[in-house]
RNA sequence: GCGGAAGUGGCUCAGUUGGUAGAGCAUCACCUUGCCAAGGUGAGGGUCGCGGGUUCGAGUCCCGUCUUCCGCUCCA
C-alpha cells in the first residue's frame, strides 16, 4: 500500500442544511456551565485536548451507556470488550498502521503532493540514517517526479503515538498508543467467540480511549488528539451476509441518533466513492451531521471484508477460522463495522439540543436534552428557603431520588431563576416544594420542554419520574 | 504545515496619541419577593496568554513563543 495521498473529496457542503447553534455559543456554554474546558488551561492549554467539567462527564458517561444499552444490553448477538490500549507492536505492523504512517514523507513545493522518500527515483538505496537527513534531498538534488518541484526536506509522518515499555527507551521497547480500538476486538475474536459460544453473526462491542496525532485538530471536541471511540465488529459469514448486515446497520445506527433527539433534518448519509474508499473497505457510508462548521462525519459503517481476519491469521500464524456446525464448514468471517465517537456523539446531541425562546419577552435558553442522556434528572427546589420545614422536606425528596437518580438541589435565587439555571443545562424535571406541600403532602413536578405543571404526592415522585423516564426511554 | 486575524475578571467586551485596569451579565452574602431570569445593598474575582526588549513608565510599541478562530493543505 502506497501512502502518496488520494485526493479525498470533502464532503458536498453545497446543500446548507437546516442551521444549527454557533459553535462559540457552546463551546462558551459549555465553559460556563461545566461541560467541557480546554485541557491544562492554566498553562495556556495543550491543542486539541478538552477536559470534560461536572456535567459533561455526566453526558458523556450518559451517552455511552445508551450506546452500550443499544447495542448489548437490549440484544443477544453482541458481546462486550475492553482490551488495552497498549498492544503487541506487530499488531500495528499487521493493520498497516506503522507501514504506512511512518515513511520519511517530502512534499513538493509547488503541487504540495507528497511521496515517500524511499521510492522516490534516485533514492532507492537510501540508508536509514539518509531517510532522516533534513539535507538529504539538496545534497542528492531531488525534484519532485510530477512536475518537477522542489520537494521539502523528509519528516516522519506517523499519526500515532509512541512510549516506551519497560526500562530501556531503545527501539525495540516502542509502543503504540491504539489509533482505533478495532485491533482488540480482531486480535481477541477467537477467545470471544469460544468464551461466549457466540455463532455467526456476532458482534463485539468496545468503547474506549483512542489517540492519533492528527495534522488537523480542532472545531472543538470534533477532532481530539484524544479521543473515545464507540465501536462494534460484527462477525459474518462471507460474503452476501456482510452485504445484508450492512444494510441493516446502516439504518439502525442513523436512528439511534435520532431516537436519542437529533433533528432527523440535520442528519443524512455519504457513501464512499470507489476511489475514496479505505484500504481494508468494500463499502462505507457516512452518518454524517450538520455541524456549526458544515457536513461532518458522525458516524462510519464499514463493510471491512475478511481483510483484517485474514491478515491478523496471516501474520500470526494463528488459525482465526469459525467452524460453522451447521455446514460443518470452516470460514473466515467478514466484518462490517460500525465506528462512531463518543465526544463527537456527546457533542451532536448537546449542540442539535441547544434553543433559544422568547418567554415574556425573555430569551429563554433551554438544552433539550434526551432525559437519559441529561446530566441531572431531577432538580429539588424550594419555593421559599424561609421556612425550615420545606428545606428540610426538599433534602428528604433529594435523598429518596438519588438513589437511581442524578439529581440537584439549589435554593440560591427565586424560582424563575431556578427553572431558567436548570432548562439551560437540560434537566428535564423539577420538583418544587412549598408552602402547601407542608400541609397537604404533594409537590409540583414541572415539565422542562411543556413548562407544565403536576401535583404529586410525595411518596410517589421518585416513581412517577422513572414513569416518565421509562416512557421517554421508549419513545 | 502555509497565509490572515485574535488572545483583557467565570462569560461577552470597552480601554482614547504608551501614564500602574473598567462595564454588563454571571457568582457569593444579606434584605425583600414567593411558580417561570423582579428589586435593593454589599462583596469576591484580572501580575491584561506566556517570555523578552524599547521606555522614567507598556494592556497599548517591537521580537519570540503558545493557544484559538477563518481560509488553504491534510485527514484509515
Amino acid at each position: 500500500m502506497t501512502t502518496v495521498s488520494r485526493a479525498t473529496p470533502p464532503p458536498d457542503q453545497s446543500d446548507p442544511g437546516p442551521a444549527v447553534a454557533e459553535l462559540e455559543t457552546i463551546v462558551s456554554l459549555s465553559k460556563r456551565r461545566g461541560f467541557v474546558f480546554p485541557s491544562s488551561e492554566i498553562y495556556g492549554g495543550i491543542n486539541a485536548v478538552w477536559d470534560y467539567g461536572p456535567l459533561g462527564v455526566e453526558l458523556k458517561n450518559n451517552v455511552k451507556r445508551a450506546w452500550w444499552r443499544a447495542m448489548i444490553q437490549e440484544r443477544d448477538d453482541i458481546v462486550g470488550l475492553d482490551a488495552g490500549i497498549l498492544m503487541h507492536p506487530q499488531v500495528w505492523v499487521t493493520s498497516g498502521h506503522v507501514g504506512s504512517f511512518s515513511d520519511p514523507l517530502v512534499e513538493c513545493q509547488t503541487c504540495h503532493r507528497r511521496f515517500r522518500l524511499d521510492e522516490l527515483p534516485g533514492a532507492e538505496d537510501l540508508t536509514a540514517t539518509d531517510l532522516r537527513d533534513p539535507t538529504v534531498i539538496d545534497r542528492l538534488g531531488l525534484i519532485c517526479p510530477i512536475d518537477g518541484g522542489p520537494l521539502s526536506a523528509p519528516r516522519r509522518f506517523n499519526l500515532m503515538f509512541q512510549t516506551h515499555m519497560g526500562p530501556v527507551e531503545d527501539e525495540g521497547s516502542i509502543v503504540y498508543l491504539r489509533p482505533e480500538t478495532a485491533q482488540g476486538s480482531y486480535v481477541n475474536f477467537r477467545n470471544v467467540q469460544q468464551a461466549s459460544r457466540k455463532k455467526l453473526p456476532f458482534g463485539i462491542a468496545q468503547i474506549g480511549k483512542s489517540f492519533r496525532n492528527e495534522i488537523s485538530p480542532g472545531n472543538f471536541v470534533f477532532r481530539m488528539r484524544e479521543f473515545e471511540q464507540m465501536e462494534m465488529q460484527y462477525f459474518v459469514h462471507p460474503e452476501a451476509e456482510a452485504y445484508e448486515a450492512f444494510e441493516t446497520w446502516l439504518p439502525a445506527r442513523r436512528a439511534w441518533y435520532e431516537r436519542f433527539g437529533v433533528t432527523p433534518a440535520r442528519l443524512r448519509l455519504r457513501e464512499h466513492a470507489p476511489d475514496e474508499l479505505a484500504h481494508y473497505a468494500r463499502k462505507a457510508v457516512d452518518i454524517e451531521y450538520r455541524f456549526p462548521f458544515g457536513w461532518k462525519e458522525l458516524e462510519g459503517v464499514h463493510n471491512r471484508g475478511d481483510f483484517d481476519l485474514s491478515r491478523h491469521q496471516e501474520a500470526s500464524g494463528q488459525n482465526l477460522e469459525y467452524f460453522d456446525p451447521a455446514t460443518n464448514e470452516h470460514v473466515l468471517p467478514w466484518i462490517v463495522e460500525t465506528a462512531g465517537g463518543a465526544d463527537r456523539a456527546a457533542f451532536t446531541f448537546l449542540i442539535d439540543a441547544y434553543r433559544e425562546e422568547e418567554v415574556r419577552g425573555e430569551t429563554r435558553v433551554v438544552l433539550g436534552l434526551h432525559p437519559d442522556l441529561a446530566p441531572y434528572k431531577v432538580a429539588v427546589l424550594p419555593l421559599l428557603k424561609k421556612r425550615p420545614e420545606i428545606v428540610e422536606l426538599c433534602h428528604r425528596l433529594k435523598t429518596d431520588l438519588q438513589q437511581d437518580l442524578m439529581c440537584v438541589y439549589d435554593d440560591t435565587a427565586a424560582i424563575g431563576k431556578l427553572y431558567r439555571r436548570q432548562d439551560e443545562i437540560g434537566t428535564p424535571w423539577c420538583v418544587t416544594v412549598d408552602v402547601d406541600s407542608l400541609e397537604d403532602g404533594q409537590v409540583t413536578i414541572r415539565d422542562r420542554d411543556a413548562m407544565t405543571q403536576e401535583r404529586v404526592a410525595v411518596g410517589r415522585v421518585r416513581e412517577v419520574i422513572q414513569a416518565r423516564l421509562a416512557a421517554a426511554r421508549a419513545a
